[in-house]
DNA sequence: CGGGTGTCTAATGTCGACAATCGACGCTGG
DNA sequence: CCAGCGTCGATTGTCGACATTAGACACCCG
């Protein structure tokens, strides 16, 4: 088994997790910690420790002395979030661009197949899955641990918080075009075209998300 | 009355931003809970509270089950993080170059020759207190929340765990010239001088303060 | 003599109860 | 009817005690 054990809090992390990315707990919604320990059986402590976690993580909204409410987003915020994803990847991605074997750039290429093609198919949760290898795969060769922290930080909160978007955004060709794009950036080791490619990414796909936001709040009113 | 400490935590965190500041905590220390507890005449709780605020600053290194130490960072480490500072300062300035009116340009002059007159003076304080303005005034047209708090909890990091240091690292002349460089880059408008201007800036004081704390090392040795 | 094992200790992890505080509601007075 | 104020309930903040675990040290066995 590869889980070997786990302490309270990191359970507790778990849950809320889930319960962010099904439909358990809704922007807005106050996550309230005595609830909670009642509804896993614990005590308010690890509770307390895994919500901290979480908002420093961006997944959680904290108001001192009220309490821990999920992130209600702006469509301003969305946009900020997603830009800054694009200035440290295309960062970590431009830097070390030269790193990247005949090998790597097939193996890139291959992700944005199975993209299109996942995309094509309808798979959304393929996409996602595979476009989030295909970054993962770019970004690992930077080896800055501080880069690396923000970034994943980063991309942690805009998954949980947006995963259930990811299948509205692009069509099939988009996809497709998008990551093909940066692939070829690559290839041409043109770094400050590498850098522009993945933040013009990150900034029209926040853009997509937020307009999906208002127009999704616009139906609910 | 400006600022009124109103929980425990609050009062924790600052109690240990102090020692971290002056020299009662050293690099490797052990911060332990109950020490803590007893000196402050409070219970465990929220010094646990305070701790988890500062591992996620990155001022405190956690491990589970062990306890939390104050971080000792290798070269490596040290320049990763001056060089995240400098990607993410570096866009922030960039992105929003054009704001600057003629009278921010003057503003930013002034800091300069104030940061090099001090530093002839070896007011290393003073030198820091500026330099810390002009990079805040430089960033504080771009509202970029996202950002900014990356940029902050990174400075703060930066500051509290090297601000020993920064009195030996550059000679006044060269002080002034690299902050210049900066300005005038601003002045120019060339978005992409502008910003490799300012990462060039951080990886060298990363750099610095790396090799001053190799040296450090050797000299203890 | 070296490797492995058992115990011991000091630190973190968790608990349930109590205190302090914020926000909402209803009351009063104009 | 509305504005201001006091009370109340629910939630977070803090507490002291107990449980659990990583690491150190001594011991045993090959």
């Amino acid at each position: 088994m590869t889980i070997v054990k786990k302490t309270y809090k990191d359970q507790v992390v778990d849950h809320i997790y889930q319960m962010l990315l099904s439909d358990g707990l809704q922007p807005g919604d106050q996550v309230k910690e005595s609830l909670l320990s009642v509804q896993m059986g614990i005590s308010r402590a690890p509770i307390r420790e895994a919500l901290k976690e979480l908002m420093m993580s961006g997944l959680i909204d904290y108001r001192p002395q009220v309490g821990n409410f999920v992130p209600v987003l702006t469509p301003k915020q969305i946009i900020d979030s997603y830009t800054t994803r694009g200035i440290l990847e295309g960062y970590a991605v431009m830097a070390v661009s030269e790193a990247f074997s005949a090998d790597d750039m097939d193996r890139l290429d291959h992700y944005v197949d199975d993209m299109g093609e996942a995309a094509c198919q309808q798979q959304y949760k393929r996409v996602v899955d595979v476009g989030g290898d295909f970054h993962d795969f770019m970004t690992a060769k930077n080896n800055n641990m501080q880069l690396i922290e923000f970034t994943s930080r980063l991309s942690l909160k805009l998954h949980v918080l947006f995963y259930k978007h990811w299948g509205l955004l692009y069509s099939p060709q988009e996809i497709e075009q998008r990551h093909r794009a940066i692939v070829d950036s690559i290839r041409a080791q043109d770094k400050p075209v590498i850098e522009q490619v993945i933040r013009a990414h990150y900034v029209e796909t926040g853009t997509k998300i937020a307009a999906v936001q208002i127009a999704q709040s616009e139906t609910a009113a």
